[in-house]
Formats: structure tokens, sequence, C-alpha cells
DNA sequence: GGTTTAAAAGACAATTTGGTCCTTATTAAA
DNA sequence: TTTAATAAGGACCAAATTGTCTTTTAAACC
């Protein structure tokens, strides 16, 4: 469904919007808590950092923080940045351009459960997931 | 969301679909009518052969069949045949089991939008996609 | 039986994705 | 001002996916 390095980039952005706000997190403690690959890792936060929902640090005291407040990122944001609009907007049988003018013989069934996951996407803050990390009532790791 | 092969192996089967029943349909037509690679095709309906939905024959008169009315064939047989379960089960952030008694921080809104995919693949069979393409209200190409 | 046709099988190549490592740039603190 | 810490960037490697090509196997037809 997403790509390894969306899911990491989404397991990390849930991390750093446990913390409270404005406070730093290093890249060495996010790839530990989210059991992801570090250096990988680094390279997903760089394009999260490049769209404007990360904010970076060098040197002493550095690491990463969210650009704004939880509640306001969500979701779609992150994944768009990571893979690209193509799970929001493309043909569940690879034709190059989903058009309802010329539709391909799963796309209104596809269609809707796509919008179905875009819609989640959109309406999923990164609040309400850190929220229940902090209740303690879902895990990033198993 | 699907693989190529998945792609082309929904495609392919649809085509097939569209056949009278018996009546065998060549690889190269097959890949020509879908706009797909021919060798890249032949693996995927190999694959499918194995699995027991398409039937193959060998020499003139050769090609590919449906191993059964196009009405018993759905779409989660396709996907389950070519990219595994994955899609059907497993977890929206890559944890290794999708348990909803440890679940992830968007477990219960991504099992949603699976199931919901999921609900749509069992559901659909080649029958009415094969039926829209007859009543040219679809395409399998663009 | 020999020839032709078409799928199966397997080797191989190209591309994309996933992942590591090393150097550079930047910043805080001693 | 030097040193240490940390992210950025780029080169590189590995694995999976996508795709091609050649040989083998099976079947029809003469
Ligand atoms: S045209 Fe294929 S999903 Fe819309
Ligand atoms: S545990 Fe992640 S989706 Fe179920």
């Amino acid at each position: 469904m997403f790509s390894k390095a969306c899911e990491y980039g989404i397991k990390a952005m849930i991390y750093i919007a446990q913390q409270e706000v404005g406070q730093r997190v290093g890249l060495k403690q996010i790839a530990q808590v989210t059991e992801s690959p570090e250096a990988f890792t680094a390279k997903t936060l760089q394009i999260l950092a490049r769209n404007g929902v990360l904010v970076s640090f060098k040197g002493p005291t550095g690491g990463f923080s969210l650009s704004k407040d939880s509640s306001k990122i969500n979701l779609a944001q992150i994944v768009k940045a990571i893979d690209g609009e193509e799970i929001f907007t493309g043909c569940g049988l690879g034709l190059e351009k989903c058009d309802a003018s010329r539709p391909c013989p799963v796309h209104f069934k596809f269609a809707s459960v796509r919008d179905g996951l875009s819609l989640m996407l959109h309406s999923t803050s990164l609040k309400e997931l850190a929220d229940g990390l902090d209740a303690g009532t879902v895990f990033l790791t198993q």
C-alpha cells in the first residue's frame, strides 16, 4: 500500500508529534523508537523537511520538530510528500490517467475505495494518533 | 496499490472473460488488446494458471481460457494469486502482523479502508467487468 | 513421423526501491 | 576559537520488481 519510506515517515512523524511543542528529537532516537533503519529514515525526514511539514536543526541540541501544530498536520500531507499523488488519484489498473469519462472496468468500484482512503488520510491528524500513543491504546512497534 | 504484474493480470483476465465460454485466446492477442508487455504478461498468466483460475493449452489452437464461469471468478482471487495476501491483511505501517489486540496508531482507520477494498475485490466478478466492456461503457486502454 | 504453432521455463538485463556509508555543512557549547 | 554534535548530501550497494530473450515442451495438422 505505502512504500517503506512512507511507513517509516509516518511512524517518525507520529513520534515527533508526541513530544511537547517545540521540543526537538534526534534522528537516532526516532529510528530507535520506530525500529526503522537510521540512515534511510534520515533521507525520508529530509524529504518531509523539504516539504515543510517538518523543521530540522543541526548541531548539538539539533533534531527535528513539527513545522506546525500536530492537529494541523494530517496523514495525507505526509503520504503525498513521500509517495506522491498516485495513491490519491491513480487508476487501479494502471491506465495513464483515471478518467471517469473513459473509465477502466474497475473504475467506479475502485475509485470509491480509493476516495475512502483519501478521505481517511486527509481527516486523520497527527494529534489524534499521538494521543492514542499517549493513552497506551496503540503502539509504534510489535 | 497493485503491482504491474497484477494490473496486467487483471486486464488479461477481463479480456479472456469477454470471450465465449471455452474459447481460447492467444498471448499475443491478449498483450495487444491490453497494451501490456507480451513476455511479462506470459509470466503473469503462468502464475494465474498455476493458481487454477486459468487454463492454458499449447500448440496450434492453443491459448488461455478461464477455468470456470466468469461469474465464479472474482478480483480477489486474481490479486491474491499475483500479489499475495499483504493487501488484504497487512498493517498500514508495515508492522509484521496487523493485530487488533496490539494495534498500530492507524489500525482502526486503516483496517476499515483495507476491509472495504477487500470486500470490493471479493464481490466483483469477472463477469460484470466483461459485461461493462461489452456494453462499451468501460475500456481496457486509454 | 515431421513440421509448425504456442505456452512453459529459465537465464538474463534494466529499473526502481530500499538501505548503508562517508564526507560536508552548520550549530551549540566548552 | 576550537571541539563536538547533528543533519544534509552524495556515492555507493543490495534486493525486489519489471521486462526481454532464448530454449524447451506439448499439441495440432499435414
Ligand atoms: S480509470 Fe481506472 S480507476 Fe479510474
Ligand atoms: S496493526 Fe497496523 S493496521 Fe492493523
